[in-house]
DNA sequence: GAGTGGTCTAGACCACCCC
DNA sequence: GGGTGGTCTAGACCACTCT
């Protein structure tokens, strides 16, 4: 692991161990730099990434400053994971409903970017949070990529998997959200009503290198699902009108 | 504006001008750096900026490559701007509903840290795509910052006031959202039936020095609203166990 | 004015991809 | 092995805050 990487875990140890509280002033960055014997750069590096992750705040002429403790019993839209890094004080189930091969559907294979005869693992699974049902997930793997599930696999955490099993390496995703009403059949799976309320994340994963490799669907427990999200101003509004 | 922000503009500006599409090479870094006179860590610090922005993507050993446009019509989640910045092309209006000063609430002073006997603006208004209802809005101002608004600013977009009129910076925000069923009130403003399904955000805006300054609840009527996301691995998944 | 973060440089060296 | 991005350094200079 690189060197900021590691320092920016220092840095989070840091605020853990002190208590820092929201608002809270860290070391500044020559001290830092001092510490932990690397150059401005290196520190601003950890720093950022920090900042990027919700982490700390960096106010020019002033300071850098502990952002607070995340609620907790949310999940993070940000990460590229599934619900089981997220909620690690919860108890996450899952039961498997369909586990098989075939091929894509058009819109899946326009999502995965293959052609129609590829191979896909498709599964559907209920996910519980302490007993009680979250989600009802539907998911379509690339078979060319992720060559290998079985059942046991599939019944706990399938990106955990990916990563440390396969040693693939993710990247990034495209998530798209909308509410709308449960149907029957769906509505059964989760133990609510047809018509209640539900979540819909369409969610395209990427290895590093830009290949989608999954595709998948959610729909979400309204009674259950309580979403966190974290953004800054990277200069982000920045447009070239 | 610094160096790396102009250039990341220019990038994006190529990239249009050259009709790239998904996946396409973006020129490698020595030739920005050429191209723009500056140095490689500069040129690298527009390209992850872009990286965060969702515009590219990068893969070690290989190049820089266009991640492909955004789809049209989906509010993104990420930026601290309202809807007016994310729906260009779509007739964003808004109806006030209520606009008055007062004091918060117990929840509304926790979550601006301020005392209960603090000034505020409270706007709740209903926003229109189109001529339909796609939001109903109630928003809370610290006054002791945002000093001054009046019924047509809080007509338009108030956000574009806030750091064009009154050159606020504004810095990072939390927001919570959970799916739930529309109250009769909510309803009747949305234009829809009770119990139907919302999506309920809840935002905390901060300026760069880390001051929240609004609260605002916003419910979504299910038939208008979508969301997009886009996320990566700055090797985000590290955490000290 | 002193303190503190932000930008930028030039260059060394490393890690990964692809032929 | 050649191409390309990623990390890191040491130091200069700038911009903002605070008192």
């Amino acid at each position: 692991m690189s060197k900021f990487q590691q320092i920016a875990i220092e840095i989070e140890k840091y605020i853990k161990e002190n208590s820092l509280q929201k608002g809270e002033k860290l070391p500044i960055i020559d001290e830092l730099k001092a510490k932990f014997g690397v150059s401005k750069s290196t520190i601003l590096k950890s720093l950022d990434m920090l900042e990027r992750k919700g982490v700390v705040y960096q106010v020019r002429g002033s300071g850098t400053f502990f952002r607070g403790q995340k609620p907790r019993g949310f999940v993070s839209l940000l990460s590229n994971q599934g619900l089981t890094n997220n909620l690690n004080d919860y108890k996450i189930t899952s039961e498997v409903i369909k586990f098989c091969t075939s091929k894509p559907t058009q819109e899946v294979a326009h999502h995965l970017n293959i052609g129609m005869d590829n191979e896909l693992y498709c599964v559907k699974r209920i996910r519980y949070l302490n007993e009680e049902a979250l989600s009802l997930e539907e998911s379509f793997f690339n078979k060319s990529i992720v060559m290998y599930l079985n059942n046991e696999i599939v019944t706990g955490s399938i990106f955990r998997y990916i990563k440390n099993g396969l040693g693939l390496k993710l990247g990034f995703s495209d998530r798209y959200l909308h509410v709308d009403k449960l149907s029957a059949e769906e509505a059964n799976y989760l133990g609510l009503e047809q018509g209640e309320p539900k979540l819909k994340v369409e969610t395209i994963y990427h290895l590093k290198n830009g290949q989608p490799f999954v595709f998948s669907k959610i729909n979400y427990s309204y009674k259950q699902s309580k979403f966190f999200l974290q953004t800054h101003n990277d200069s982000f509004e920045v447009t070239h009108a």
